[in-house]
DNA sequence: TCCATTCTCTGACTCTAGTCAGATAATCTG
DNA sequence: CAGATTATCTGACTAGAGTCAGAGAATGGA
């Protein structure tokens, strides 16, 4: 990370909360209070429980209560506890708040709009692929990656995904309980270890490490959601199983994979992966890869 | 601008808004307050007068006052009246003060850091040159044009730029006297006019418009500030222009230009100007130009 | 010289945004 | 069923950010 790349992020971030940040206050904050406006946007068309909201924009639970009373008062929400568990409390959008959140759309959109207007049809086009890029990097920044036990329900909310994408894309289906790891606890210290990715706190990826002793560590299980994909996040999933088998003095990685898998195929090439004879017998695997673990790469 | 344009502007700037503005608070906004701090920021190395930082940061007269007294109290600044004009005071960093700039850009390194830090190599020089795209053409949308008497101060301060610009790359050097418009007072209505495009209330470059009863219009005193070449400006100036002389009825549009301004013949060339015999006796010109005037280009 | 103007400061406000310490009600656990 | 836990609410605060109406000093212009 040099000093020129520091300094063009300075400017970046000097101009845009300078250009973008007064323009967002000055179409968005207009007759609503910030807080309320998010609010609003949040509870979206289908409503949303109170907790959650809360959780989504990191606000403290008197200070929210008090924003949906307020937007109670002008007619805009309602707030009702759930049937099923009355101690969690629901807010829906009346037809009033419904409306005031389309304005608030609207309003984004004169926003991006008083953006663009200065330019012409070219720069117009460039500064979109450019904010679409940084966009998707500054995205993939956000991404965490997390050793956790299979058993959470992120790690199965992962491989649930993950088994409903094979069935669907193997042409012999897929039954994980015929796979050569039927469970996925076998993934957990000290045989193994499994990886969730994160994107605002919800789970987008994963990935196992199986480390059986006396034979070279397995990556299995990896998968990233359709919608996170292209931010970098396999990659970045690779890079972690790789340094966590180094730190556990393993010196080679291993993995098998099916042949309708293109994209990740393509992936373990061109993160160093070397095709080799079949070390194993998944029934379901087509294509067998090997890598020699080095330092991690540096930064 | 298109639905998908729109979109993608929004994405970015709530993206943006989100992950850069959280961060901006969190490491600017530690032991000073953000008004204070930007002040502190404001003020510079050399000293501001009380009333351009007020220009500035857009704030209020009291505000400001108020918030130098806190600045002064915590012994960071030093305000004293201004020796030729004692309405005026003037600000200066202490020691102490100096100090604590030092560190709000340090912060300011760290924030950079911490964005680029959980990226690739590949993932930083992609971000780090969208950043850079977007810094420039959001830049380039908040320069203004607007026609000015050719003796407004702005209009004064590019033309004399201009002036000691040509005298330094003319092989023959430069004196407006001898030159076809020696006066610049001529480019004011209804005999033509005279744009200034300004930046963050700066004057960055300027261009006249002659419009001769029975000739055609010609374009003069096309200059744009070093600091700002890249943006587009000189295009716009172009744009403005050509679209000013359609409004006033005008079919063709001329210019004479020095064969030392590369950078401007290879604009005029792509901006749809054709080369043409001598259409006056300019003694500084070596090429001429002609465009026939459409609707401005509708975007 | 006097009056208008410019520049800055002070006092008195307002509104957001948010924190913190309980209180209360519903639900879960043993 | 008692006690712990969870989800929400209320009251009492604080700090930041800014507005507005003058007041007062210095300066410029007629």
């Amino acid at each position: 990370m040099d000093a020129t790349q520091i300094d063009h992020v300075r400017r970046f971030t000097r101009t845009v909360t300078e250009r973008v940040g007064v323009l967002h206050e000055h179409y968005l904050g207009r007759e609503r209070p910030v807080g309320e406006a998010r609010l609003l946007w949040e509870i979206g068309e289908r409503g949303q429980d109170v907790r959650r909201l809360r959780e989504r924009l990191g606000l403290d639970s008197g200070y929210v209560s008090r924003l949906l009373r307020s937007l109670e008062r002008d007619g805009l929400v309602t707030v009702e506890p759930r049937p099923q568990d009355r101690r969690v409390r629901t807010v829906k959008l009346t037809e009033a708040g419904r409306a005031e959140r389309a304005t608030l759309d609207r309003r984004s959109d004169e926003l991006a709009g008083s953006l663009l207007a200065p330019l012409n049809t070219v720069q117009r086009a460039r500064l979109v692929a450019a904010m679409a890029e940084v966009d998707r990097l500054l995205t993939a920044a956000t991404v965490t990656l997390d050793a956790v036990d299979p058993g959470h329900p992120d790690a199965q909310h992962c491989l649930r995904a993950y088994f409903t994408e094979l069935q669907e894309r193997f042409e012999t289906g897929f039954d994980p309980a015929r796979s050569l790891l039927p469970n996925a606890g076998d993934l957990r210290p000290p045989h193994g270890l499994f990886l969730v990715a994160r994107l605002h706190g919800e789970p987008i990826g994963c990935a196992g490490l199986k480390l059986p002793a006396g034979a070279p560590p397995e990556i299995k299980r990896m998968w990233v959601a359709p919608h996170a994909r292209g931010l970098g996040v396999a990659r970045r999933l690779l890079a972690e199983l790789e340094a966590r088998a180094a730190e556990h003095g393993r010196d080679v990685l291993r993995l098998d994979t099916n042949k309708a898998l293109t994209a990740a195929i393509a992936l373990y090439h061109s993160y160093g992966f070397q095709e080799v004879a079949a070390f194993n017998d998944e029934p379901y695997a087509h294509h067998w890869f090997e890598k020699r673990i080095t330092r991690p790469p540096s930064e």
